[in-house]
DNA sequence: TGTACATCAGTGAACGCGCGTTCACTGATGTAC
DNA sequence: TGTACATCAGTGAACGCGCGTTCACTGATGTAC
């Protein structure tokens, strides 16, 4: 690799800079190789140009490293729902599109969607019922939406909260079955979604001499 | 501990004494420990009472025996939800049994269901679609109960595979958000399966000039 | 402007750990004579 | 019935690995005089 063009702190406000490269590479790890494994303290330092115990000079341990790549990545994943649903006239449509881009996130991104959703996290109620993770405010997004659908009298009145939690529970379903069970769903996977769609929106629809 | 009191082979038709053995301990670990990290081929050796190298006497290697354990998880899920369904005349109330055996399945068994749907489980497609995984007999019990639906006239008529592979999405998605997220669902989970059941039936039902 | 010095971001080497797996072996079992 | 022997299920010790983490250190940076 050549001279090794030692790195040396950058003393003024750049305290941080060494984090953000630190979160940076972790992330880019995690996308290159699809595989959370494969993101250790040392491959994390390696892809800086540092040392591991260097790491521990911008995070406590790992857990600490892994729940800030979390929290960037739960980020994006609502920045892409917002996108989704922003300007969309018809509730049910803006609705239906955030579940569309909750699956894409998902697809697109496995690992990151293995490591918020399907991991072994020990997060606790606390921290999903807080602010703390960027999440909630994603889910946030579907409860409004689901709201909406009913003000407008698409969807049967009934509590946002609940149907938002099912929506939620289907997507994760279509997302995490593909990231999990090889050929899922055996069918082209934008059908199934479609499909999935609509029998929500089908099912939650309001109708005459109809409540929950 | 006392005397080692060592086990010998019982060399009749006993060769596969210790292979069973083998298989309950593992079962016995990852239910009493609920994590598979804890089923390690020491832990195994350990509970049975026996050295980690005779493992390799009757299994190739740690993926095989995971895949024998998977096996024997797969084939208890079958039977629970043969047995939910077994019986039921309505056939959109045996659908939902089976539903809800599924997720008491999961909900009771989180690292057994763990490695058989959320592990990184390196399956080709091919192990899906054949019948080497006793899973596929667990879904097919699915499509089955869907096409009767159809067939009553309950459902919408339709592709009972799509419409099975959509099901399978929701209870998996309520059963691992369950197993994944803390606190989920917020609501008490009875509350969410009757209402996530009820939405899919709806959306599925047969209503008058109405077709996907 | 020039020198001595404190700071502290990053280093290098090592720790102990548990893992899957291998290898040459041992010794009770069942069999051949 | 009694002895010599082949079989082969299970052993004991060790391998190499990558992991998270610790510790005493180094040496460029920025500052005080």
């Amino acid at each position: 690799m050549g001279a090794p063009a030692r790195r040396r702190r950058a003393p003024k406000g750049e305290g941080d800079r060494l984090r953000d490269e630190i979160l940076a590479a972790a992330e880019h790890l995690l996308i290159e190789t699809g595989d959370e494994a494969a993101v250790s303290i040392r491959a994390i330092a390696d892809a800086v140009g540092v040392t591991p115990p260097s790491i521990y000079l911008h995070f406590a341990d790992k857990d600490e490293l892994v729940f800030a790549v979390c929290q960037l990545e739960f980020a994006e994943l609502g920045r892409r729902m917002e996108e989704a649903g922003r300007g969309v006239e018809d509730p049910v449509q803006a609705l239906k599109n955030l579940g569309r881009a909750y699956i894409a996130f998902g697809t697109e991104h496995p690992a990151q969607y293995r490591i918020l959703l399907m991991g072994k996290r020990e997060l606790s109620r606390e921290d999903f019922e807080s602010g703390t993770l960027p999440g909630m405010e994603a889910f946030g997004q579907v409860v409004a939406s689901v709201q909406a659908c009913m003000e407008a009298g698409a969807f049967a009145p009934g509590d946002p909260f609940l149907v938002a939690m099912g929506l939620w529970a289907v997507v994760h379903g279509v997302t995490s079955l593909r990231i999990t069970v090889p050929g899922f769903p055996l069918v082209d996977a934008e059908v199934l979604i479609d499909h999935v769609l609509e029998v929500q929106s089908r099912g939650l629809t309001a109708r005459d001499g109809q409540n929950e």
